[in-house]
DNA sequence: ACCTGAACACCGTTCAAGT
DNA sequence: ACCTGAACACCGTTCAAGT
């Protein structure tokens, strides 16, 4: 921290640019507009991300898709250290493991839409995301799946939860051609009450297991 | 069609957007570029699209989207004229009509992959989703469901549909983090057999509509 | 190691002008 | 009506230089 270091991380960089793309739009993150918000020249985001603006994205794509949040008060680093889990409780139940994470990741994914974009043509291979997988897989086997419809149901789980976001997301944007008519009148005339997102994605999560274990699932709803 | 008309249309600029887009990626369609596949200077296309960029990106996620072929002949018209339809044949059973749709919507989406990012923030209110819309409502209760029911389960069919396609688009990604395991691999080693993205598509779309309906669907199966 | 400042090629868009 | 050509403000990135 001496005189003429600015006190630039990758995390603090990538946290300034996403406050930007959810304060204004992601074609306004700009490397000079980034730096003017980190009070540094814009040049100075190249010496912590040397590839420029893609490897900025990959490393913000990575922030919203992960849960793990970091130490704040250690020194960035690359290599992942191992560190001792001294919880020891039992698990919950497989149907709440699963609507946790469908619950969390959504959030996740609702909270950072201006970022959404930058998701769809990078690969969700982060380790979180695999451990996720992990759980997903036990999930559905102890549900009583095997073969290939234990990766079939976990494969149908993500694409719910990823769709079901990114249509919202789609749904509230102002732009659009022109409109006759929205979405959301069309289910009222259809239906009698108008359902509002989270309820409705709950109905169809449980409806997706349900479909897919023959188990109408009994705690998946989200956390107060 | 004087001889310094160089044919523009939007329909003509849209297509050979889109060819830049699926040949070259997003980010290298640039006025200039687009120009000179036209043959012609850059600032053409702003006769067309006098809103500028952001109007072409309407107009593609419009063409990407909707299912509508126009007719070639014809002159570029903004407005919607009503077309005389003189087929009369009974339609196909309700799971007949979502399966159909699943499968063109899905197919829709993988040929433009590149022009995916574009669809996030544009409200997907086109005459013809909202047509499909109607469709999934009116197949929905023909399956036995009413009330608020129908919505949840028309939303959670689009939904499923848009996330499997972009998942899938994200898994063939060649981006990525360090990649110590692949999805496909922690399927394998999951499951028996792997199955491929057509497959498991059709396997949660079948699970997607039994969870809602309580009816194993018998004609989803995509077109030989 | 970390940041600055000038420079370069390229971009979206405006505007006056041509036909 | 349809397209051109020059111009302007802005962008991502390189590179040599500062400390």
């Amino acid at each position: 921290m001496s005189r003429n270091s600015a006190g630039l991380s990758r995390q603090r960089i990538v946290e300034e640019a996403l406050r930007i793309i959810d304060g204004q739009g992601l074609r306004r993150l700009t490397m000079r507009r980034l730096g003017d918000a980190l009070e540094v020249e814009a040049m100075a985001v190249y010496h912590h991300f040397p590839l420029g603006k893609e490897q900025l994205f990959d490393a913000i794509v990575e922030y919203v898709t992960d849960a793990t949040p970091r130490r704040p008060a250690e020194v960035d680093d690359d290599e992942e250290e191992l560190v001792e889990e001294p919880a020891e409780e039992p698990p919950p139940p497989w149907d709440a493991r699963i609507g946790r994470w469908a619950h969390e990741y959504r959030a996740r994914l609702l909270r950072h839409a201006g970022a959404l974009p930058l998701l769809i043509h990078r690969r969700p291979d982060t380790p979180a995301a695999l451990r996720s997988r992990e759980d997903h897989v036990a999930a559905f086997r102890e549900a009583g799946l095997s073969g290939p419809a234990v990766a079939d149901a976990a494969a149908a789980l993500e694409s719910y939860v990823f769709g079901a976001a990114l249509t919202q997301v789609r749904s509230e944007s102002p732009h659009g051609a022109a409109e006759p008519e929205t979405l959301e009148r069309l289910f009222q005339r259809a239906g009698d009450a108008a359902t509002d997102f989270d309820s409705r994605f709950l109905a169809g999560l449980d409806a997706l297991i349900l479909g897919h274990t023959g188990v109408r699932p009994a705690h998946t709803a989200a956390p107060a």
